[in-house]
DNA sequence: CATATATTTATTTTT
DNA sequence: TAAATATATG
């Protein structure tokens, strides 16, 4: 592969070998100086650096310490050169940590570690690399959700699909999980496909993947799922990858789903090379099932999918690759042939997997050494961050679950304060509560940044915020939506992508009437017609609609100046700063003054905002990589300056710690989510108490639990009761107390549903939860109509032998043949035809230019038109 | 075509 | 409850 490496090879020594003998162990015990201070478990997780290694690191135990020193001893080692070594995260704030944390330990080296990032991110990095070879082009635009859905909008309208019924989100929904788990629109079950828009929801899935490739954007997913098809479909490509990663670190590992865990797999077998038997690749082969319970029931989608790895592993195998060791390399730094050089080490806590709903498979992690034979297993228990009582607490609470590896946090910290449990009579008091709480910690000396409120759903942000406002107690949410999600950053973008690639259609959407011009639905309505009819993009057919007659002079106007403004605007990005092309255009656009005009409260902070993404573009080279890197590695700018309270969910919280944790909220049904146990029964329940674990164990001095007996959900208030989870707390180690909110729960003895309680209590729930599952997923495989089961199928099937919709749209054409047709064709018309338009009537062409015709109509006069609007009579 | 008003409907977690 | 969408009106 050419690509360049970008880093200068920092003060890494490429001479020395790693001999894995006497001296290098000799020289270990002496220790280089980033090796003191790690005990004997993380010692061992940073110096097995040859074959699978998976680290069980519990909260607390000093897990990225351990990721960060591997890949520094990795590096004095000369085992590797940064850009050899492959570290993924999941999210960036974990990425960014590791990088500062390398940055302390190794000096400015870190500018040398290009593929430490998301697996999202260094996915689309390769794939921006290769993106010819999945139909993309390099500058493909990353949709985000609103794109997505409103793409799957459009497609469910050429369908005519009644987005009621059926709505895009689901479908988004359906087509995410669907990548998540690493099927392309033909691997489908075909059950499934066919379960969404009366069995079109596979064809769907494809038309959509169509679009995506003219559109030349790619969707989250897609940054996996396109380089898993990369990678299978390019078996040279995939080896230079192989070859070049010496080393694969991977954090959070019990988060990732199956594409990711596809994607690590193709990466990290062994170049190919004559000689290694298959089955030490391919799991499936090797039949040793070590893993106890309910690993056995693997997911058919990921044995079907090791299989095939493997049926491409084997084509790969014949062609002999050069395994360009680099110089430092040794024989020993080499696994010999029978033992493929997959240094790859997970890092992970099967106690904090919290990310099931978004398709990760914690079986992944308890798969491991199933996946990955000879794997060495190492567990870190030793917790250097919560006292004991939270510690026994978290550790008491998570032994509930099974489906476990197991693993017994303990410390050698102080007992010190009991968790609290709180109850109050509602949420308000609840608040209330907390923030004389706080503010009892702040007379007390404690900093504010010590301080945080985990809380499971983001609405319970709210009323400690109201609460906070008026005691004016500083606070700061962490993990709100994300600033390129704002409404007013993601217009400014959408003009910057139009400039950038005019085939961006959903971009070009979303501001041809913002600011308002004149150009609403009518004539969007209009491009698309156009635009779908022609095949071409959307800003090609305003080009062409401009020079007819098609729009009302006044429409025509503005959009005839909006186009000759890109045009200006793609003109001056050749000669104009990036920064200053996006000040430009905001304000010729009028977007800026849009906002100005504009008295809403929040206008103000928009303002801010965009002024905040043309300050934020500096750090980039061009408009190009900003774009690029925008809806990856964009999110909230934390002012983590001044003293404040953090307030965000639990899920945000995971891999911080604070010294005071408050933690609201735990009833039935709000905190072990209703919904995740309506979904996802047993396994929802389990990893809602993940969740609780992940929360317990932020803290490192203080815990607090609070339960509200009344709760307003929306708009109306109803009667909660205690989460579950306060039950399985040891009672050694908790301590009931009482609100000091003043008034309510303790003196009205009618705290009165008493009635919920034996319903709820654990295990004996066929009554209530159970029924309400079953009808909820009922609801959900149809699709969330009301009516029963048997009237949807026969529905549904009734559609199929139809095959009622086809005709509206004509056959679906393959890209090629888009392109083939868009540029540049004759038009089917000759003079004198007579032709019908839909506004116009009747009339016969008079000229022809192109596709514009100039059609004298018997009622509307000598119009110019395009085309595709007439049809020939 | 844009705006104001009525109605509906959905309410977790995020790369 | 509030946000998002449909409908009526200018």
């Amino acid at each position: 592969m050419t690509e360049p490496s970008k880093l200068p090879h920092h003060g890494v020594p490429e001479h020395q070998p790693a001999a894995g003998g006497i001296a290098a162990r000799a020289r270990a015990a002496a220790g280089p100086q980033y090796l003191n201070g790690l005990n004997p478990e993380q010692r061992e997780a940073v110096e097995t650096l040859d074959g699978p290694v998976l680290v069980l690191a519990g909260a607390g135990t000093g897990k990225t310490r351990v990721l960060t020193t591997r890949i520094a001893h990795i590096l004095s080692q000369g085992r590797a050169r940064p850009h050899e070594i492959l570290s993924v995260t999941f999210t960036n704030k974990a990425a960014r940590e590791m990088k500062l944390r390398l940055g302390q330990m190794l000096g400015q080296a870190v500018e040398g570690m290009p593929w430490l990032g998301t697996f999202h991110s260094i996915g689309g990095r390769i794939l921006r690399i290769h993106a010819e070879l999945v139909q993309l082009k390099s500058n493909f635009t990353v949709l985000d959700v609103d794109d997505q859905v409103r793409l799957l909008k459009q497609l469910l309208q050429a369908e005519n699909i009644d987005d009621k019924r059926w709505p895009a989100r689901m479908l988004a929904g359906l087509i995410d999980g669907w990548k998540n788990r690493g099927l392309a629109p033909s691997q489908v079950p075909s059950g499934e496909a066919a379960m969404f828009g009366n069995g079109k929801g596979g064809k769907l899935y494809a038309s959509y993947q169509e679009r995506l490739k003219i559109l030349n954007a790619a969707d989250f997913g897609d940054l996996l799922l396109e380089n898993i098809r990369l990678f299978r479909e390019n078996p040279d490509v995939l080896r230079q990858y192989q070859n070049r990663f010496k080393f694969i670190l991977v954090d959070e590992y019990q988060d990732t789903n199956v594409a990711q865990y596809l994607w690590l797999r193709l990466l990290s077998q062994a170049p190919s090379r004559p000689g290694v038997p298959l089955s030490a690749i391919i799991p499936g082969a090797a039949g040793t099932t070590v893993i106890p319970g309910r690993i056995e029931d693997a997911n058919p989608d990921v044995q079907s999918h090791i299989e095939e790895s493997g049926d491409n592993e084997e084509s790969l195998r014949d062609s002999g690759s050069a395994l360009s060791a680099h110089p430092g390399m040794t024989e020993t730094a080499t696994p010999t042939a029978s033992s493929p050089p997959k240094n790859i080490c997970c890092v992970g806590d099967d106690d904090q997997s919290i990310y099931g709903w978004r398709g990760a498979e914690v079986d992944n992690i308890l798969r491991f050494e199933h996946d990955f034979p000879g794997a060495k297993v190492i567990r870190l228990e030793r917790n250097y961050r919560s006292t004991g009582h939270i510690l026994a607490a978290a550790s008491h609470l998570i032994a509930h679950n099974e489906g476990r590896l197991g693993k017994t946090l303990r410390t050698e910290d102080v007992d010190g304060e009991k968790v609290t449990v709180t109850g109050s009579w509602d949420s308000e008091e609840e608040a209330r509560a907390i923030g004389e709480e706080i503010e009892e910690l702040q007379r007390a000396g404690e900093n504010l940044n010590d301080v945080a409120i985990l809380v499971r759903a983001s609405f319970q942000m709210r009323e400690f915020e109201d609460r906070f406002v008026t005691l004016g107690l500083p606070y700061r949410v962490i993990g709100g939506p994300r600033f390129y999600e704002r409404a007013e950053i993601r217009d400014a973008l959408a003009y910057l992508r139009v400039i950038n690639s005019p085939a961006d259609d959903l971009a070009f959407e979303r501001i041809v009437n913002v600011p308002k011009r004149g150009l609403g639905d009518a004539t969007v309505q209009l491009l698309h017609d156009h635009a779908r009819k022609r095949r071409m993009p959307l800003f090609e057919a305003a080009r062409a609609v401009v020079e007819t007659d098609e729009l009302k002079p006044k429409a025509r106007g503005a959009l005839r100046d909006l186009i000759l403004q890109f045009d200006r605007w793609r003109a001056q990005r050749e000669v104009t700063a990036h920064t200053e092309l996006a000040e430009i255009v905001l304000d010729e656009s009028g977007y800026t003054e849009m906002w100005q005009k504009d008295r809403s409260a929040d206008a103000a902070g928009r303002l801010d905002n965009l002024k905040e993404l043309v300050r934020s573009m500096e750090e980039f080279e061009n408009l190009q990589g900003f774009l690029e890197h925008i809806s990856l590695v964009m999110d909230r700018d934390g002012d983590a300056s001044d003293e404040a309270v953090s307030l965000m969910t639990l899920h945000s919280a995971k891999g911080l710690e604070f010294d005071n944790v408050f933690l609201p909220g735990w009833e039935e049904g709000l905190f072990p989510s209703q919904r995740t146990l309506d979904e996802q029964g047993r396994a929802g329940l389990e990893e809602e108490r993940r969740l609780a674990h992940v929360g317990l164990t932020r803290a490192r001095r203080r815990a607090k639990l609070y339960f509200a007996t009344n709760r307003r959900i929306h708009g109306t208030w109803s009667t909660t009761i205690p989460s579950r989870f306060l039950d399985e707390l040891p009672s050694a180690n908790v301590e009931i107390t009482e609100s000091k909110g003043g008034s309510g729960w303790g003196g009205a003895g009618g705290y009165g549903p008493s009635r919920f309680d034996n319903v709820e209590s654990f295990g004996s729930s066929y009554t209530t939860p159970g029924w309400q599952r079953a009808q909820a997923n009922r609801n959900r495989s149809q699709g969330g109509r009301s009516g029963q089961a048997r009237g949807g199928f026969e529905e549904s099937q009734s559609s199929f032998s139809g095959g009622f919709s086809r005709n509206k749209r004509g056959p679906i054409v393959i890209e090629g043949e888009l392109v083939a047709k868009s540029t540049g064709t004759v038009s089917e018309f000759s003079l004198a035809d007579r032709v019908f338009h839909q506004k116009f009537g009747y009339g016969h062409v008079v000229k022809i230019d192109g596709n514009k015709l100039t059609i004298a109509f018997e009622k509307a006069g000598e119009k110019k038109v395009v085309d595709s609007f007439v049809e020939r009579v």
